[in-house]
DNA sequence: TCCAGGCGTCAACACGTGTTGGCCTACAGT
DNA sequence: ACTGTAGGCCAACACGTGTTGACGCCTGGA
């Protein structure tokens, strides 16, 4: 079959995006990836170079954590946690992200540099705690990374019929709590 | 250098774990614990067998919950998180399963096995709400394992260097609720 | 002293991996 | 119609893996 140079890309990285989800960085190989988007091993390395670029380019990722400033004080918590279930059921990225920084530095460096660039400041600035706005967002971040480990990769079968609404209810209050709870 | 069987089996078995706490199951190789313990890939094999029976070896685990029962109903959940500081710092068991877990469904459904025997009873008994238990030790779970992976395997610096004691204040009530809130 | 059996090593196999280079072929521009 | 080029495939390389079997050597018991 014969494609646009683009179109044969996309096929790749959204093939790549379903094996490094389910399998993590080590266990999806060239080759598996290359026969889900139905083409040769050999045109991988052509359109992306190497497994570690192709990786970087299914891995791009942001946050995209919304403006706090416009929700009521009680209701950071429960915005925060409904945000985060949207932006991980959206794309597999983080399940990506997630399964690979458990046995890869780069990658795990690469999470820690996500979080405390972008929650630490929302931390900051709901709590006024300054001093200690690193660890309210390690805190929430532990919350919200452990629901997500469990309810997605590691599939506790209880926290996966859980609805959305039942999520935010009970871990609502909670990250309320660490990103807001006065110092 | 010559030595009884069982002392270098047991040598084998130290290396093989702190390999795969360090690395995971996957790239933790036979020949890197074989190094590591001073000898030939070869006596692994012969002394295990498979690695995936040494893996098994080395992933023998145990929650050791202690008995709730006497403990001020209040406290269960800071007992409960201290417990499992404890725990998660004596050996690094916990370590390599949870870095295992993560891309090998045979050893996530271990950790789900564990979980369920072992931590939703103890939610059934002291929330009372039998109907809820599973929700309840899987939200808990979520909290704690979520610590330890950001603590432990993915290395949050702030929550690196947050103190036991801290952990317990933070996180105690958290867990309470889970498991204990009223119905 | 001899020797059987267990402790240990060496070298190799079979396989799967990322990666490479050469070749084919359909199509667009002349 | 001719041809250059871009999209694609094939075969192979080099390497690291788990695993195996043959071979030495030390040591304890007869």
């Amino acid at each position: 079959m014969r494609r646009r140079s683009e179109d044969t890309k996309a096929l790749i990285l959204a093939a790549a995006r379903e094996r490094f989800a389910a399998d993590g960085y080590d266990r999806a190989t060239i080759r598996a990836i290359a026969a889900d988007a139905g083409i040769d091993p050999s045109m991988v390395m052509r359109y992306f170079g190497t497994k570690e670029r192709l990786f970087a380019a299914a891995a791009e990722f942001d946050l995209e954590l919304p403006d706090l400033t416009s929700v009521p004080g009680d209701d950071v918590g429960a915005t925060l946690v409904a945000h985060f279930l949207d932006r991980w059921e959206r794309d597999e990225t983080l399940v990506i992200l997630l399964r690979t920084a458990v046995t890869n530095e780069a990658v795990a460096e690469r999470m820690r540099s996500i979080f405390s660039a972008q929650l630490v400041p929302v931390a900051a600035k709901i709590s006024g705690d300054h001093a200690a706005a690193r660890k309210r967002a390690a805190l929430a971040a532990s919350q919200i990374l452990g629901m997500a480990l469990c309810r997605y990769v590691l599939a506790l079968p209880s926290l996966g019929t859980m609805t959305r609404q039942e999520l935010v209810d009970w871990l609502g209050p909670v990250v309320q709590r660490y990103v807001a709870s006065p110092a």
